[in-house]
DNA sequence: TATTGTTCCGAACCATCGGTCAGTTTTTAT
DNA sequence: ATAAAAACTGACCGATGGTTCGGAACAATA
């Protein structure tokens, strides 16, 4: 009697999808459930199917967003034999993600920071999720590194301070990113980039 | 017959203030212009004859604000002598923007980038002030580097660069404040400053 | 085909809130 | 005193949009 059931899960990322489209095009806030819907070619009711609320698709959107960007970002950088090559392409990897037009990052990173510090946003109750997404870019860095110093090709040195060094490596690169969504002087942009690389890399080479 | 008209500046600056508060505890969205009355202890109304819109109070209560911290920042640090001490005045000034409680700079920030990134936002279609906040700053920490290599304490040729130096700093305070209001460790954030600014001054360091 | 649980739907509900306005109070000039 | 303009007020309006709900459509059994 009963018919077999769906496959929620699909469904459900098919939702998050045209979602994470809209978001990234009019912010959080701007679309409505109804449009999720519409895009994702259901009804407005279906979507209550699928997810309590408009802050779970939200959630859910993001996660996978930023989960599909962590394994791009390892799959690029796994088999890369040149340390310095392989923080390079990290480097380049990250650049390109803020010229990406679809989904353009600018609102969804700005939509990410208000639902993690406004009390009662998305993720306020859940910052461990961005957390731990942070925690995972850092691993990123530090295992480039910490490769870089068993190859003797970076300092030995470094590898007391590895985890500061690529905090600081990454909240440039957040930092700077930032900078020119504001700015919007993207020309600059990459010469501002290799300008900071250089000396980093500098400074770590042995 | 005309009774002399009150100072509009003055109240406007209440008003500001009241709602500067409140968008730092609860965010813009969340904060409704009845509470923002209550705060200036005006009626609902008379906000109107002050503001044309809710947004319009954001514009000024941030502006305010900005404008607060970076001449705090200019006195602060402007009759300093020694090039170096001026710089970590300057860093120390920028961590302690962080530790604040009234106003927590953590909303507002959010709030800047959401009402500057989102079409139809406050800062939206004035994002020069913004831009112009970003390039006082910027000139601040330009003027105390070509200060420190005019008293042949930096390298002379950091000089020729001195532009994108003092972009990639800021940069990394960005970044590096961004992160520790998302990790919340603050008690790692002191050192992994001070870690990175070692290394920033030894390389310009004569 | 009848039955039954699942999936889908969008009209309707409801709460919120920015902004308005007609009327009241206060201030100032004569 | 008094008149006129300014300052103030809070009830009200209109729009928005997240969520609910009653029922239609559908698929899988028997």
């Amino acid at each position: 009697m009963p018919p077999k059931r769906f496959h929620k899960t699909e469904k459900c990322n098919d939702i998050a999808a045209a979602a994470l489209a809209l978001f990234a095009e009019k912010g959080y806030a701007a679309t409505s459930v109804e449009q999720i819907a519409d895009a994702a070619g259901i009804g407005k009711g279906t979507v209550y199917e699928y997810f309590a609320s408009k802050e779970e698709i939200f959630v859910h959107a993001i996660n996978n967003w930023i989960l599909d960007l962590i394994n791009r970002m390892v799959e690029r950088t796994r088999n890369i034999e040149n340390p310095v090559q392989r923080l390079e392409i990290f480097i380049s990897n990250v650049k390109d993600v803020l010229k990406l037009q679809q989904p353009d990052p600018k609102r969804l990173f700005a939509d990410i920071d208000q639902q993690t510090f406004m009390p009662g946003g998305a993720f306020y109750k859940r910052r461990h999720i961005i957390k731990d997404m942070r925690a995972v870019f850092c691993g990123l860095v530090t295992d480039i590194l910490l490769d870089g110093v068993s190859k003797k090709v970076f300092k030995p040195e470094i590898a007391r301070d590895v985890s500061k060094i690529a905090v600081n490596l990454l909240a440039y690169m957040d930092g700077i990113c930032m900078h020119y969504l504001i700015m919007e002087e993207y020309q600059e942009f990459e010469e501002q980039v290799n300008f900071y690389i250089r000396g980093f890399v500098d400074a770590i080479l042995i």
